[in-house]
DNA sequence: AAGTGGTCTAGACCACTAT
DNA sequence: TAGTGGTCTAGACCACTTT
């Protein structure tokens, strides 16, 4: 084994034209790796677009979509008329997704919502600023708890704008799913929101739901979904036990 | 005022040469408007890039760089040979940034660090699995508080593999930055690490020296960083209370 | 003035999907 | 077979930075 010749053989210096691997991927694998090995180190310059050509015997367009690559990823940046460079490591450079959470509620076998409460009630002061509503305006209500295998997961709890005009709410309350909520049919209007993960204490009655002792944490995800004219749509929010979720994400190369 | 007309004349059919935006992102604007107005729907099939290339008088590869846009940031998928389609909105595409755990860290007037210990320790046996060391070896150990305006901010308890012939523990114990432990200097390899964030109810200690009542949640932030030989390095937590750090995302368009 | 990244062209060939 | 997205070429011009 002669690892050495052999890695910059194949890895380091020669782009395969039979590879399924597009060249341009290639090529942001190999600097990424001979960045990650040492060769070069945060705030050091990368050879141009030009040497890179030359190098790999590429055209320009196919280096600027590697380097592209790189640089949304993070692990260089790039200043016109100056060159291409290592980023340094910064916290703030990692994002994570909600995947984990995903993964929760489309488990679908042995898995089920149980309605707790539902119906129309007035907006109380807060659901009313968040909904952009006068206090006292009718909105749906409803309270429901999702398990799987008969375990509760998560608890939630959402308020919907009431609108007799628009009787849609059939497929909003669906109880089986999250269908209205979360994910927009093919025939409407696609939708925005907002979230917000908070940390938060669960109150007594959410712990008695959730088989949990009372001084328990857990994350606090709010959402506010907005529909026609921008005007919000729904608000809620969920109370996700801390042994039933957490966020992992990497940082670096 | 016609904002029909203008905003479509303006918008929706031409791609202006003389701005400053570039036609490939201009082009991926119009798309997105387009989407977002209802012109097109999720599921819905978007004009194949041949004819946008006619329609907006503009190369392949223009037209596809926008479209590779639109797909990176989750607004459309694509299908080799059957065409691109809206995407439909779905939680797990909302990413979180660390934004504003990072300023958190970088408000550099009025802040510091106070360090409530810090010395040589034996590992035990979780510090021995995190770092990939035996049970009864020593690491550096520390713990300290972060303080804005004398305000206690956020608690950080962490141990650095100990290495003496390594002698790099000045710079990684500084006290006034968190250098060494997430910034990688200029000089030293890429390092990298894993973050994982849950929700956690305080211990009493915590929640004294935080300045929060007894039972209080907070966000738990673990790390790990890798160092040489992508050996563990480092291994820690931060503990952060909820009324100072929440993360917030936009989903959709 | 020389070198750098940023954009764009007008084609080409390929792999895949639908009919 | 026709149409679609996926990749790539071999240049071009521009804006910017450095010397």
């Amino acid at each position: 084994m002669q690892p050495e010749s052999q890695s910059k053989g194949d890895l380091f210096f020669h782009i395969d034209r039979e590879s399924y691997e597009p060249a341009y991927r290639q090529l942001a694998n190999i600097l990424r790796r001979q960045i990650s090995e040492g060769l070069f180190r945060p705030g050091d310059q990368l050879p141009s677009e030009s040497q890179l050509c030359q190098s790999f015997g590429i055209s320009p367009m196919t280096v600027r979509r590697a380097i592209n690559l790189l640089a949304d990823q993070g692990v260089v940046t790039t200043s016109q008329g100056r060159g291409t460079f290592v980023a340094a490591l910064e916290l703030s450079t990692a994002i994570f997704d909600l995947q984990d959470l995903e993964s929760l509620f489309t488990s679908t076998a042995e898995s089920h919502f149980r309605i707790l409460d539902a119906g129309v009630v007035s907006a109380d002061e807060r659901t009313a600023r968040k909904l952009g509503l006068n206090v006292g305006d009718y909105t749906i209500y409803i309270r429901r708890l999702f398990l799987h295998q008969s375990q509760p997961i998560f608890y939630h709890r959402a308020y919907l704008v009431y609108d007799p005009d628009r009787p849609i709410l059939e497929s909003e309350l669906d109880v089986e799913s999250l269908q209205g909520l979360f994910i927009s049919g093919s025939s409407d209007l696609l939708k925005h929101g907002q979230l917000s993960i908070e940390a938060t204490l669960m109150s007594r009655e959410e712990a008695n739901l959730l088989n949990m002792p009372f001084p328990s944490a857990a994350f606090y995800l709010e959402h506010i979904f907005y529909g026609f004219k921008n005007r919000p749509h729904s608000w809620g929010w969920f109370i996700i036990p801390s042994n039933r979720l957490h966020f992992k994400t990497h940082i670096g190369i």
